[in-house]
DNA sequence: ATCAACGTCAACGTCGGCGTTGACGAACTT
DNA sequence: AAGTTCGTCAACGCCGACGTTGACGTTGAT
């Protein structure tokens, strides 16, 4: 007997290592396991004897897929911005597009990503990684530059769509982003992928409130809103 | 000395009977520590250690003030919802007014009443109180009955509104419910009263947005998307 | 001067959840 | 058949946070 052998640190790492199938789709379970209940009851709430049992295993098991809870989370957030921030880039990157078509795009790529990656994602957009103050970890502040990254280029294409004389300039950049954003990230409190609408109905659907409004034809006509708002409501 | 005095849950009991200002004061102080630090760090985070510091006291005083966690908690976000309701239901009742009139007046109640009552109303949507599972105490079932509540009359003014032929039929109520509370709700990761915005001003642009769309008139002319949007994607 | 009430806080009990240990059967190896 | 690896789990140590205790100055009433 090797003096040191039987740690379940040490068994995971080699475990891992190796790599085998079984493994990795067994951890894949347990990830998914805990991305289901940090969804429902939020990353605090959930107890990890929960993610066993919804794992079908004792909670001292989730030891020989995850060293610790943390890793867990963390595993499973990881690689959400990296899939947008890649696409932003290549959008960005196509001289071809104008800012509208580059806003539209990414609207669209998100929420179906957010479908496709679901749970993982609306874990993400729950736990509010980017806000400082959760944890001081190098990790935690990857995470938030990142998230910085993704902000400053959507601005960006925001800003483009304003100087091509789409966008309304009336409304800040900011404000026409937490709309956006607003609508898009808020799906995480109601949308369940197959209930009834794809991601990308909901993505087009809101697509065309922000572009061209909720009101009918008729509507338009009888209340007219399309002045510049902020500063009527200042003065 | 009477066996069983000096009990910290006495002396809060007796303390609250006896409504002093300075007693009401100092709670209200309490309370605005946790509320700033729960929106801050979320409830779970947040250490009641924390909170005493934040409020300049030991941590052994809140007790005099709040008999637990879950206590802060539920006088913070305990009213909020009231205030909505009762507005809702005003608008309702008044028969002089159509569906877009109450839906425009209640979105900008809700936004002024989120920024009035900052961060308090915040802690409450951060905190997901309407989600089932949270918790199931009475206290967390009436605040599930009244969301529903409160939900069900948005859905009507919606319903109006497509009715009298002002909002679009091709897009479900619940989509107009859910991108309207989007871009509403979604302000408690970004708003703050005094940044140089006003919450009237948000919940004038973001209504503007709403109805109007964000395109200028030339980029109306530009990128047209008014088309029954489901169908379009469906087909 | 005395006493009670008030606001406060050092110190304690308690408990729930995290991470680890060490061992047990099953399957596969040699 | 003996040994080794793999996945698993009962049991433990530990720590941090909650809620309580009991007592201390301070203030105001009698």
């Amino acid at each position: 007997m090797n003096d040191k052998s039987s740690n379940i640190s040490k068994r995971r790492r080699t475990a891992r290592a190796k790599d085998s199938a079984d493994y990795v789709a067994k951890r894949a379970e347990v990830l998914g396991a805990a991305a289901t209940l940090f969804k429902q009851q939020g990353f605090h709430s959930t107890r990890l004897v929960d993610v066993a049992r919804e794992a079908g295993l004792d909670r001292a098991t989730i030891y020989y897929y995850a060293g610790s809870k943390e890793e867990l989370l963390q595993d499973i957030v990881g690689g959400v911005l990296d899939t947008a921030i890649a696409a932003a880039q290549e959008l960005g990157a196509d001289v071809t597009l104008t800012g509208m078509q580059r806003l539209h795009q990414i609207f669209v790529i998100l929420m179906t990503s957010y479908e496709e990656n679901y749970p993982a994602t609306f874990v993400y957009i729950q736990e509010q990684m980017h806000q400082v103050g959760v944890q001081e970890t190098e990790w935690a502040k990857a995470i938030l530059k990142r998230t910085r990254l993704f902000d400053r280029m959507l601005i960006d294409f925001i800003k483009e769509g304003i100087e091509e004389g789409d966008l309304r300039s009336d409304i800040p950049p900011r404000l026409h982003e937490n709309a956006l954003f607003g609508m898009l990230n808020w799906t995480h409190r109601w949308f369940v992928p197959g209930g009834g609408l794809t991601g990308r109905q909901v993505a087009e659907t809101f697509w065309s409130i922000y572009t061209g409004g909720a009101l009918t034809d008729s509507g338009r006509k009888k209340i007219c809103t399309s002045d510049p708002v902020l500063s009527v409501v200042n003065g």
